[in-house]
RNA sequence: GCGCCCGUAGCUCAACUGGACAGAGCAUCGGACUUCGGAUCCGAGGGUUGGGGGUUCGAAUCCCUCCGGGCGCGCCA
C-alpha cells in the first residue's frame, strides 16, 4: 500500500513540477497513519513542507499535485485543512489483506524484515550473588521480549548472559559462605564486612555442610570450594526463576574465561599501545580525557593489586562480540551502568572498532512500593522483594505484561498491593478476556453448524463500516511489530494490544453486532472471518509478550 | 558542582519520533442487553503537557533557562 501511494505521490509532485506550479520536486516522502482514521488511512504532509519555499498557500499546493496523480480506483484522495493529502483505501482492499491475514494465520503479525541478519542480545547479566530481585525482573523481561521480537521477524538471534566472577564480589561471596558455614559447625565466625546477609548464604552452608562434613574446616576463607559451591546453587536459582518466566539463553560468558584465556590482556595492550592507558598509583587508568568521556574522568582499569576492575573484561567481552560478526548487538542493562558503557564504547571506538552495530536499550529503575512506602533494595543487606515472590503472588503473564506496559526509560513503579489485589483487573487480563472471548465464539459457532468460512467465497462485502475499522486496527499489528523491533520498543506492543482489546469489547457488546446468527448465514460467515483474524492478531501479539493466550478463562 | 534520564488528568502511564481537537487504565459518580462469556459495555467530571523564553506553517516532542525527582561521577559491579 504504501508503496503503490509514494510512487503516485511521486508522480503528482513530478507533475506539478513539470508543469510550473512548483518550482522545487526535492522533498522527502512521508506517510503515515493518522491518529483520528476519520481522516483516512495514510496523510501526507508534503505540501505543508514545501508551502514556505514555494512562497504559496500549502491547500494550493495540495490540489496541484493532487491534478497530476491519476490514482487507481482503490485509492481515495481528499485534502484536508492545513495541507495535507490523505489516502484512503477501497473496502476492497482491505477484504484482499483480510484474506491473506486469514491465509497466514498468526504468522501474519510478524513481518519478515530481518531475513537471516543475525543478533545478539546480551541480557539480564546479573552476577551470581543472589536470588534475582523485582529489578532485575525488569531487565530479562525486556531483554527477552526484544530477542522474541527479533526471532519472529526473521532474525538468527543469540541470546547472551554475562557474568563477572572474577571480581571482589566473589571473593566476598565465597567468604560469606565460609563464615556461615562455621556457624553451621557451632565455631565463632564473623561475616566479612559488606558481606552477603541472605538466608540463601546459609543455605549454601547447610548444603556444604552435609557434603562435605568438618572436613572444610581448615579451608582459607577465599578457598574456591565457598565460591563455586554459592556460584553453582544461586545459579541454579536463577535459571529456575527464568524459567518460570519463560526466558531462557543460549549462551553464558564469564568474565573468568576472558582472564584466563587472555583476552583482557590482549584489550589492555591495545588500549596501551594506543596511548590511553595512564599509570598512576600503582594503578592503570583509561584516559578519560583522551577518550573525551563524560566529566573527562580517568577509569580504572587494573588496580594496584593487580587484579583488573570489571571495565577492562568488559571491554575484552565487547571486542569479542563484534569479532563474532553480528549484525546487530543489543545491551540491555539498567541506568546505574549508563556511564560504564560510554567508556567500553570509547574504547572501542579508541581501538578503531566500528560500534555501529552495538545497541544500548538503558531502562530506568524499578521502584517498589508496599503500603504506600518506597521499599528500598540491597542484595547485600538482603532487602529486596525476590522475583520468585513476586512471581508466587501474581503469575507469570502479570509480571511480564507489567514490566513492558511501560517505556524502557520511564520509571516504573510496582504497587505490589496493587498487583495483589486488582490483578483480576489488572490490563492483561483485558487482553486475554478479548482471546477467550473469541475463542468461545468459535465454540459458539461451531454448534451453529457455522464452520471455517473458505477465503475464496467468504461475502466480505457484507462487514458494516465498523467492522471493516475493526480489520485495519487487527491487521496494523504488523506495523506495529516492525516499529517495535526496529525502536527496539517493546512496549508499543501491549499498549496495542489494549487498543485492539477494547475495540473489540466494544464492538462484541453492541447487539446489533452479533456475529452468529443462523438467520443470516453470510453475513455470519464474514464476521467470523474477521474474528479469526482478529484473534491471530492477539494470539501473535502475546506470543512475542511470552504472555499466554487462553481459550477459557 | 558536572553528565545522562524523567516531569502529561487525583494515581499509574501512552502519544506512531515535529503533525490534525493531548489519549488510555485505575480511582470517583451515574447507567446497560432475558439469545455468541458482565474479567464486558455506555455516560460524566477531571489538563496552562512542572514554570518561563526561543526555533517554524505547526512543539508534550527540538534549543536555552529555572524548579522538582531518579541514576552516575569509587582501585564496587
Amino acid at each position: 500500500m504504501k508503496e503503490l501511494l509514494e510512487s503516485l505521490l511521486r508522480r503528482g509532485i513530478e507533475g506539478a513540477y513539470q508543469s510550473g506550479k512548483l518550482k522545487t520536486k526535492d522533498v522527502a516522502i512521508v506517510l503515515e497513519a493518522p491518529r483520528d482514521p476519520r481522516h483516512g488511512d495514510l496523510a501526507n504532509n508534503a505540501p505543508l513542507v514545501l508551502a514556505k519555499a514555494e512562497g504559496k498557500a500549502p491547500i494550493t499546493i495540495a490540489e496541484a499535485i493532487r491534478e497530476h496523480m491519476d490514482p487507481p480506483p482503490e485509492v481515495e484522495i481528499t485534502i484536508a485543512r492545513p495541507g495535507f493529502i490523505n489516502f484512503r483505501m477501497a473496502p476492497e482492499y482491505w477484504h484482499a489483506e483480510l484474506r491473506r491475514a486469514a491465509a497466514c494465520g498468526p504468522a501474519f503479525v510478524y513481518p519478515q524484515i530481518g531475513a537471516g541478519r543475525t543478533v545478539q542480545v546480551e541480557f539480564l547479566s546479573a552476577n551470581p550473588t543472589g536470588p534475582l530481585t523485582v529489578g532485575h525482573g525488569r531487565n530479562a523481561v525486556l531483554g527477552d521480549t526484544i530477542a522474541r521480537l527479533h526471532s519472529s521477524t526473521g532474525f538468527r538471534v543469540t541470546r547472551e548472559y554475562y557474568f563477572n566472577d572474577g571480581g571482589r564480589q566473589m571473593k566476598l561471596l565465597g567468604q560469606s559462605v565460609h563464615a556461615r558455614y562455621l556457624e553451621e559447625l557451632g565455631r565463632p565466625a564473623e561475616l566479612p564486612e559488606d558481606g552477603y546477609q541472605g538466608e540463601y548464604i546459609r543455605e549454601v552452608a547447610r548444603s556444604l555442610r552435609a557434603r562435605y562434613g568438618e572436613t572444610l574446616v581448615n579451608e582459607a576463607p577465599d578457598a574456591e570450594v565457598f565460591r563455586v559451591a554459592a556460584v553453582e546453587e544461586i545459579f541454579a536459582d536463577i535459571r529456575h526463576t527464568c524459567e518460570r518466566l519463560g526466558i531462557s539463553f543460549d549462551i553464558y560468558t564469564n568474565e573468568l574465561d576472558l582472564i584466563r584465556d587472555g583476552r583482557v590482556q590482549a584489550a589492555l595492550d591495545a588500549l596501551r599501545a594506543r596511548g590511553l592507558v595512564i599509570e598512576r598509583d600503582g594503578a592503570l587508568w583509561l584516559n578519560g580525557e583522551a577518550l573525551n568521556l563524560v566529566n573527562k574522568k580517568d577509569q580504572v582499569l587494573v588496580r594496584s593489586t593487580g587484579e583488573p576492575t570489571y571495565r577492562t573484561p568488559d571491554i575484552a567481552y565487547h571486542i569479542d562480540k563484534l569479532r563474532r560478526g553480528f549484525d546487530e548487538i543489543v545491551d540491555v542493562f539498567g541506568a546505574d551502568h549508563i556511564a560504564e558503557h560510554e567508556g567500553v564504547i570509547a574504547a572501542l571506538r579508541a581501538l578503531g572498532y566500528d560500534t555501529r552495530p552495538i545497541r544500548a536499550v538503558i531502562y530506568q529503575f524499578v521502584t517498589l512500593t508496599r503500603g504506600g512506602a518506597k521499599v528500598k533494595m540491597s542484595t547485600r543487606r538482603a532487602t529486596y522483594v525476590t522475583l520468585d515472590e513476586l512471581i508466587d503472588e501474581v503469575g507469570s503473564d502479570v509480571v511480564r505484561f507489567f514490566f513492558l506496559f511501560r517505556k524502557h526509560d520511564s520509571h516504573l513503579d510496582f504497587d505490589l498491593d496493587l498487583a495483589k489485589r486488582q490483578a483480576p483487573e489488572n490490563p492483561v487480563f483485558y487482553v486475554q478476556y478479548a482471546h477467550a472471548r473469541l475463542a468461545s465464539v468459535f465454540r459458539e459457532a461451531d454448534k451453529a453448524g457455522l464452520g471455517v468460512a473458505d477465503a475464496g467465497t467468504v461475502k466480505l462485502e457484507l462487514l458494516s463500516k465498523e467492522e471493516l475499522a475493526l480489520a485495519k486496527k487487527a491487521l496494523g499489528i504488523t506495523e506495529v511489530v516492525e516499529e517495535a523491533v526496529v525502536a527496539l520498543e517493546p512496549h508499543r506492543i501491549p499498549f496495542y494490544l489494549l487498543e485492539l482489546a477494547g475495540d473489540f469489547h466494544r464492538y462484541y457488546n453492541k447487539p446489533a453486532n452479533r456475529i452468529i446468527d443462523p438467520q443470516q448465514r453470510d453475513l455470519s460467515l464474514a464476521r467470523l472471518f474477521l474474528a479469526r483474524v482478529l484473534q491471530y492478531s492477539i494470539a501473535g501479539g502475546l506470543q512475542l509478550l511470552g504472555v499466554t493466550a487462553p481459550e477459557r478463562m
